[in-house]
This record gives C-alpha cells, sequence and structure tokens, in this order.
DNA sequence: TTTAGCACTCAATGGCTTAGAGTGCTAACA
DNA sequence: TGTTAGCACTCTAAGCCATTGAGTGCTAAA
C-alpha cells in the first residue's frame, strides 16, 4: 500500500492532535478539525489502512487512535517543519551568556534550566567529559597556614578546585616547587592519560610530608573520578504537567529513571557528534525509556565534543520546539565555549 | 480533664501506629496490639475524652483517630524518647567527612543527601550566609593571558570562585596591585559590610581597564546576591514513599513547595540557634506547610551561625529519628567546618 | 469503674446499567 | 471506482445502588 498524499495529511493531523491532547484522536475529530474536504468515512477507511501499515496504533476498539513510534519517527523525518525559537527565547539564552563569566558547571547548570524553561520538558546535561579534557597548569595557591587550594586549570575551563588541607610547617616556596613537580608530570596531559602512580612514583621529593602527597593523590583521583558523570537537571518536576504521568506509578518511575545516573551517562555519550540526534520510544536501547523520547545534541569547544545536551519527554513531545530549542541552545553553548576557552 | 497516666499511654499507642501505618487507628487495634491490660470499650471511651481535650481528630465517624498537631508536640516534648542513630549510620555519616575536603558547597551537598538517605525524609540545606562571613583574603589568581581566578577566601572556607576575563596586555604583577586593591578595601569585613560603591571609587587606579574593573564589580556582586540564597536538597522523590501522598496533586504540590526557596529560605533562617528545633503542621507559619513538620537545626564555625538544615516531611514523622539523625549531622558538620576553617 | 452487647454511621467496594465515542461494514451514490 | 450516509456493534467511563465492615457511642450489667 502506497502512503499517498492523502495518508500523509491525515496522518499529519492526527499526530497534531495527539501531541497537543494525549486522547486519542477519532475520525469525526479529524473530519471536522482540519477540514480535508472529505467525510469522516473516508478519514476511516485511511485510517485503517494506516494501521495496517503501522503508523496507528488503537488502544481498544471503540477508542481512536494513536500514532505509532514509526508515525512519530515519520514525522520528525519528513513531515514537521522545524519553527524556530521566538525572539524572546533566543534573547533569554543570549542573556544567560552574556558577561557571566564564571565556573563551566554554573554555565552548564544554567543551561540546564533555561532548556526546560523553554520546552516544558526535562533537560539533562551532561558535565564535561573529563577523559578529553586537557590540563594545561595546577597549582597549589596557598590559603593560610594550613590549606591551600589546589587549581586545575584545563583547556575546558577551571576543574573543581579543591581546597587541601597541609601541614603547617609548610611555606610558599615548597608549594611552588609542587606546583612545579605536578606541572611536570600532568601538563597538557589529558584526565584519561593521568595515571596516580606517577605522583606515587615521585614519594621522595616530598621527604616527611608524604602525608601531604597522599591528600593530593586522594583531591586528584576524586576530580577524575566523579566529576566525570555529574549530571545536571533541569525542569525534573514538568513532568506533572502531563497528563499520561498524572498516575503517581509512573511519575515515580519516571522520576527514578533520572536517578539512574549510568544509564543516562550511557545514553547520551552515544549521541552523534554533529546536530540533534532524536530517539523515539522502542528506538531507544533501553526498557525504560520506551515511552519517552530524547532530543540531544552535544557541546563542544571548537571541534572537541565535551558533554552532551538531552530533553526528555513522553513520545508524544512537540518535537519542533524541542528540537529548535536543543539546536539553538547547543550551538550557543559551544560558542560561548569555544570564545572562552578555545584556541 | 486530667490527662492521666493511662490517657498517656493510650495516646502514645495511637501516635505509634499511626506513625507507622498512616491509617486512622480504631480502639480495638490498640486494645490488641497493644496490651494495655483493659478492653476496647474502655480505649473508646478514653479515645473520646482525648478528642475532647484536643489531642485526637476523627476525619469521620465510623472511622478511627489520628493525633492532632497538639498531639505531636505532646509526644515530641515528653513522650518521645530518642533513640540514637545505628553504629553503620554515625560511621556513614563519619565517613563523609574523613579526609575529604574540598569546596564547601560539595560538604553541604552532601550532607543533604546522607541526611534524606538515614531519615527517608527529603531534607534542604541553607548554604552559607553571606551575611556574617567575613573575607579574609581576595586574590586574583591568572590563568592565561585572557583569564584569571577571581578567589575569595573566607573565614568559612573559599566562596565559588569566579573566571574573569582580563584585557590581553594585563600582567601580573598588575593583577597583583589590583588584589591589594581588593585587599585594602574588604579584607577583615563581612559580605554584609561590603560596599561595591567602594570599588567604583577607586576606578582611577585601573587607569584604561576600566572594564576589568566593571568585570569584577559584576563577579563580586554576583558571588554576594545569589550565593547568599543557594539551597540544597536530598531526596526530594522520597515523599512518593509515604501513603498521603499517592495522590499526584499532593505529591505536585509538595515539589512545588520545595522550589519555592524564598519561603524554605525564611523558614530556615528563622531556626534557634542551639539545638534542634521541630515544627509540627499548622505550628508553620506558612498555609503551605499545615501538613507537614519540618525538623531544623543550625551548623557552625564556632559560635558563629553559618547556616541551616532542615527535614522535611508528612507531620506523622518518625520524629525521633528524624530528631537524632539531626542533631548528630548539625553537630558533626559544625565540628568539622570548624576544625578546618575556625577560629 | 469496667465491660459486653448492640444499634448506628459511613467510607469503601463491587456489581450493574447506561451513555457515548468510535469503529467497521454495507449499500447507495456520483 | 472512490466516497459517503447509515447503522449495528464494541468497549470504556461514569453513575448508581446495595453490601460490607470497621469503628463509634450508648446502655445496662458485672
Amino acid at each position: 500500500m502506497r502512503l499517498d498524499e492523502r495518508k500523509v495529511r491525515i496522518l499529519q493531523a492526527i499526530i497534531d492532535d495527539f501531541i497537543s491532547t494525549a486522547e486519542p484522536v477519532g475520525s469525526r475529530t479529524i473530519a471536522r478539525k482540519y477540514n480535508l474536504g472529505v467525510s469522516s468515512a473516508t478519514i476511516r477507511n485511511e485510517m485503517s489502512d494506516l494501521e495496517e501499515m503501522g503508523y496507528l496504533e488503537q488502544p481498544h476498539t471503540s477508542a481512536g487512535r494513536i500514532p505509532s513510534d514509526k508515525a512519530y519517527r515519520f514525522y520528525v523525518d519528513r513531515l514537521m517543519k522545524v519553527k524556530s525559537l521566538k525572539k524572546e527565547e533566543t534573547e533569554n539564552i543570549k542573556q544567560l551568556y552574556r558577561n557571566k563569566i564564571s565556573q563551566i558547571e554554573q554555565v552548564i547548570c544554567n543551561t540546564a534550566k533555561i532548556l526546560s524553561d523553554i520546552t516544558n520538558y526535562t533537560s539533562i546535561v551532561l558535565a564535561p567529559q573529563m577523559n578529553s579534557i586537557v590540563i594545561k597548569h595546577i597549582q597549589l595557591v596557598p590559603i593560610d597556614n594550613r590549606l591551600a587550594l589546589l587549581v586545575i586549570v584545563t583547556n575546558a575551563g577551571i576543574l573543581k578546585d579543591t581546597v587541601v588541607k597541609i601541614p603547617e610547617d609548610i611555606d610558599a616556596d615548597y608549594l611552588n616547587r609542587i606546583s612545579n613537580i605536578l606541572n611536570k608530570l600532568y601538563k597538557n596531559k589529558s584526565f584519561g592519560q593521568v595515571n596516580l602512580d606517577d605522583l606515587a612514583g615521585v614519594r621522595k621529593e616530598f621527604a616527611r610530608n608524604s602525608s601531604l602527597l597522599d591528600t593530593l593523590i586522594d583531591a586528584l583521583s576524586d576530580n577524575y573520578s566523579k566529576a566525570d558523570k555529574d549530571i545536571y537537571y533541569g525542569g525534573t518536576t514538568n513532568i506533572f504537567n502531563f497528563p499520561e504521568y498524572q498516575d503517581v506509578v509512573r511519575a515515580k518511575s519516571f522520576l527514578n529513571l533520572l536517578e539512574e545516573k549510568e544509564l543516562l551517562y550511557k545514553l547520551l555519550s552515544n549521541v552523534e557528534s554533529d546536530g540533534v540526534t532524536v530517539s523515539i520510544g522502542t528506538e531507544n536501547p533501553y526498557e525504560e525509556l520506551r515511552e519517552c523520547s530524547i532530543v540531544s545534541a552535544t557541546y563542544k569547544i571548537g571541534d572537541r565534543v565535551l558533554g552532551s545536551i538531552g530533553i526528555i519527554g513522553p513520545t508524544r513531545m512537540e518535537y519542533s520546539k524541542a528540537i529548535s530549542a536543543m539546536d539553538y541552545m547547543a550551538k550557543t553553548l559551544s560558542y560561548y565555549l569555544t570564545s572562552l576557552y578555545g584556541k
């Protein structure tokens, strides 16, 4: 059976309607709301065909029909016109980056927030992936006679800097010497190449202060291992706005899903490095996500991918809005980061 | 009418039962489960008295009874024995602070998490209140020829340090001079005393680099104004575990409540500075909280209150557990911060 | 003062009916 | 041959009603 133009028009009407109402769509509704110039009976026949072709599903005989994942895919690839963001929305985004220069985590956290504000879905942002980040400089900055700040400067902005306790009798010169040792070992290496054993190897240079060495090893490995899977969220409670999540059990399982960092991490780190990726319902590799869609993109410094951003919502998603917001956001963030830290 | 010993025993049984089941408690249940040596009819009479005295309420005639806020207050003040935490729980808490020295925000964020893990309620932690924090040192640390790190060292650990853009032609000496100016102006002042006009007043010293000055003013005011109302959460979805929040509307309104930072901020900043404060249902000044209880305490460095911690849950809360966890946590956190930044 | 007994109340449960939205088929029509 | 009106059929959701049972309050006896 061929998907002729009339079928396409009807399919589009059904998808549009279902996206906005979340109710199964009947033939009469289509005939009334979208005047396609044919009667409900004709539409009924076409709908029956569309079901046979796999684009529609029927929850039960006496209900209307809902689009299948295949229909959404067709919609996203062919039907939908990506409408650009409203002026005020792009302004909001730009505003976020204008003048504001602060910790990269801050920026990313705000990115998540604004993305969920614009789309009304939940947004997920993966913090920069350490493995690809190169250390430009390590320095111990003295704070007082018992504390110092271990600052790791990377080509993606400052990383979590860490306060470390130092033995009381250590002076600035000594800290400088240690900074030099650290630099010699790690400068221009990526975090993936960092080997903490190297540091243990120079234990003798620390003389009697081997406890300081241990503290440093701790601090470094902390930064290395943990920050890697940092995930930021925006609009986690937005899910309650959707009728399909008015059921506590479903809402809860959605919120639990968000806490499965491992899964989200895998999901978002396998994203195309260019443009916006859309993953619909059962296209997702994970069971838990078979009723959700994910719109994602990466953000970069120059050409190097740092991390990724995702929007997650019901398969009945306003793809057009979500995709355009994602596209604009990822580009703006990348542009901003590149101008700040890029070479 | 007097609250004689038998009434108290019955009241206690009812409260205990309701706390663990969330179901209205009937006279027969009490007679069966807690053998008080009297029949259900006697208990019935006593319950009727307790209701008249305001300790019990009846959702409807043919249901059992539930404790009133007055009953919980009595329970917390007189009846309840605070049971101390399990060994493994205190171990978990200590573990959190052992060796781990990092940004104060990190510590606070983890505090929220562990508190909610132990109690199964939602925890709320107010970041250190800037007004009382004293600046010990301000320094601009050069990163590369376009960026510097503005580090503000306080008597409560490092504050959010900020990356600032600097004009390309500025050298380390110049940054040092600026650091000195900043120190002269702000050292040993609390954030409450910081007046950004002071900085504007030295504009001439910046010579042609007045854009750098503006950046610094921005960065400082950012730290000053925003961080002040930072709130960290733990276990926000724990609320779904309680039968009284199986209703989406209620669950949603609870989650919305958590986003009312202004309100939570007011609520938690008016807490007794010593010991644990318990605020039950309608005792709370806000309408939205009349079905919740809040257990809170402050954390300090030495004697100076920095911020506060709260646990929020249904009025039917396991007060004993919540209070002991809160007590232990606040003390441990204060001890840790004092040993690190105190004096 | 305590307790057994009993009538009474009321939310919750489950079965039953009805209403209505929607389908699919058939037959007539252009 | 494609389109449409008409109609019987299906199935969920909503409303209604009777039943159940947990729990109370009162009374009278121990």
